[in-house]
DNA sequence: TGACAATATTCGTTTAAACAGATAATATCT
DNA sequence: AGATATTATCTGTTTAAACGAATATTGTCA
């Protein structure tokens, strides 16, 4: 019997409309999929999820490293936030700071071995997420699926 | 052109997976439709998600209201912790707490008047709100969208 | 040179969430 | 009646995020 979305809400009426069927589900997902993710990076590895963002994207800069304002570009954060989101890694030693030779203003943050270690601890969990979480579903569903995130995102409005 | 999510994520590799598209996608589409509607949550009405969520809850159950343990099950949180969002809520009126009669251990919270109009001003965004992010997708597609996104529920895996 | 812009930082503050531990009040069961 | 369980609270603490405001340093440009 397949489950709807308005049966995992519990929900009695139907959606009043398609728009908002798909908005509650993926909410939804993602209140599944991301709390546990949270818990996990919490608990094996002290991090949060911001944190660890952080973290991959450096890993994909490395050994170049970003600015602060790069980082907050990518992230959506503000400046001073990311500065201090900055110095928790620093203080862990998984990112380091080097001030530019070219532009004194600004600093290079880069990942450090340690960091790249502990994501690498990580990985194999991280590869490991996608099939347990979606294991269940076949793969050409699991590529339509993926085709149509990808037009909800291409274009997606604002709000509000 | 059509969008695919790797060109989204600003990645240059393809997916190892589709199980791994189809995890990154849902969770970048979750970030993008929740970070908003948090940030509305809070300068229109300056409620967190969580609390908000209580709101609604109660309103389901208006005017018998829940005791506190079953807001902790359905919100997935501790008692302690129930109780201060409780609080805050009662700080504000937006809820009531009274003593059940038959077992005086339990407290019966309720939405108030107060909190009614609460979410009554907040409804007519909130029925907006799907429209605006997902307008620009054929209701057909939508339509599929929760279809997919209702098998991914149905039976997802745990992690770790 | 001097005014202005850009970069990162510092400081202070507020907030909600999360967790642990202890306690009061009441029910229930033997 | 007494032991135990349940329900909610209180207390204390830690944490990260978020916001505002100010500042030092350096670069750029007129």
């Amino acid at each position: 019997m397949p489950t709807t979305i308005a049966r995992q809400l519990k929900q009695r009426r139907p959606f009043s409309s398609p728009e908002q069927e798909a908005l509650l589900g993926l909410r939804m997902a993602a209140a599944r999929l991301l709390a546990p993710w949270a818990q996990f990076l919490k608990t094996e590895a002290d991090l949060s999820t911001s944190q660890y963002n952080v973290l991959r994207i450096l890993r994909g800069s490395h050994p170049h490293g970003l600015t602060c304002g790069e980082i907050g570009e990518r992230t959506v954060a503000r400046d001073p936030d990311v500065t201090r989101l900055v110095d928790r890694l620093t203080k862990r030693a998984l990112v380091k700071r080097t001030r530019s030779e070219t532009d004194r203003r600004v600093v290079q943050v880069d990942i450090t071995k340690k960091g790249l270690d502990l994501l690498r601890g990580l990985d194999p969990h991280v590869q490991r997420m996608p099939r347990a979480l979606l294991g269940h579903v076949s793969q050409a569903r699991l590529r339509h699926l993926s085709q149509l995130i990808g037009e909800v995102l291409d274009g997606m409005g604002t709000f509000p």
